[in-house]
DNA sequence: GCTCGTTTTTATCATTTGTAAAAAAATCCT
DNA sequence: AGGATTTTTTTACAAATGATAAAAACGAGC
């Protein structure tokens, strides 16, 4: 998905603006299985994906449990390092071999300051991760693991063929059991 | 919890952008009981806590689950409403007889195209309540039930004597026969 | 202090989900 | 293609949670 795409879905900016923001970026590109954020530290680069998948998982004992997946167009960020500054809880693994656009975050937060367009854009990006994450969290609180499975299905049909179902379980938090289980029901 | 302290606590202003903001709020009040926000409306309304207490939940059949509890300072806010421009699926019912600042949400977009700290202010508004979203987001898919308890314990101890426990155990995705079996292993 | 209504706890039983281990299936690599 | 590795499913049993009902505790109002 090319920069200006993705840019302009999250806010549409004025010419200009955009290509203040664009030019601050750059192409980056790892290969599978590289560790993109490591958790336990401030992660300065906030990335968006141009081609491939990623998950972020926090390490528990003895396991891993993911709790997001992010493809082509979806920002990449520790949330922690981002906001707060602070260290972050997630690793993020790239799953495929994966193409990004980077920009260092005080280069970032630096636009922010100057562009009235760019702080719109930059509010309008917390503010779409918010509205996925609040509805993540009331599925979890309302919803049976069967439904939230039926739901991701709907919605990322895809996902099932580049992801593996133990990622899938946790992120649904269920464990790997438990989501065979409720596969054999549904068939 | 006093206008300016609120918004300055979301993020600095400068006091002209400050004064800006702040003249576009109201005072207003509401009794215990009253329904703030209603789900399956587009609210045009939003609001911050000066004094007292309330709750979000969504009905489902034959139940009610909350989903969030705000208190002094915190923002009032049907993020489907104020993000997407669509219907919420929330109701938010006071707790206790309730003081409010409140700004018409179209006049709160105008100042974001208008002041470039008064979107920063929103990018950061946005921004803390994402943080503390995926913060419970990760709790309810980390943590069992009687830990997320004990963490609700320490970092809201006053929540306890302001809220039922009906509530609080729907707030925390079990149901209350099973929160009583929690405070009873704890004790 | 008493009464009524609400909230919280306790008890019992059914259901769901987890753990551990093994079998089956799919995938990878040479 | 074939053997090794990883992923997925299945099974059996244990632990946690839910549903329902009833008892106990608490609180508001008189």
């Amino acid at each position: 998905m090319e920069l200006d795409l993705i840019l302009n879905g999250i806010y549409p900016l004025p010419a200009t603006s955009r290509a203040t923001l664009a030019a601050a970026m750059q192409e980056v590109s790892y290969s599978r299985g590289h560790i993109l954020l490591r958790a336990q530290k401030v992660e300065t680069s906030v990335y968006f994906i141009k081609k491939g998948m990623v998950r972020a998982y926090q390490k528990a004992a003895e396991s891993e449990i993911t709790f997001w997946f992010g493809q082509e167009g979806d920002p990449v960020i520790s949330m922690k390092s981002y906001i707060e500054n602070k260290r972050g809880y997630e690793d993020i693994e790239l799953l495929e071999n994966t193409v990004l656009y980077q920009i260092a975050s005080p280069k970032l937060q630096a636009l922010f300051n100057e562009d009235l367009h760019i702080a719109n854009w930059g509010r309008k990006l917390a503010e779409q991760e918010l509205i996925k994450t609040e509805e993540r969290l009331i599925a979890m609180q309302f919803q049976t693991a069967t439904q939230r499975y039926k739901d991701l299905l709907e919605r990322q049909p895809g996902l099932l063929n580049r992801v593996s179902l133990g990622h899938i379980a946790s992120y649904l938090g269920i464990t790997q059991v438990s989501l065979s289980r409720i596969r054999a029901e549904i068939r």
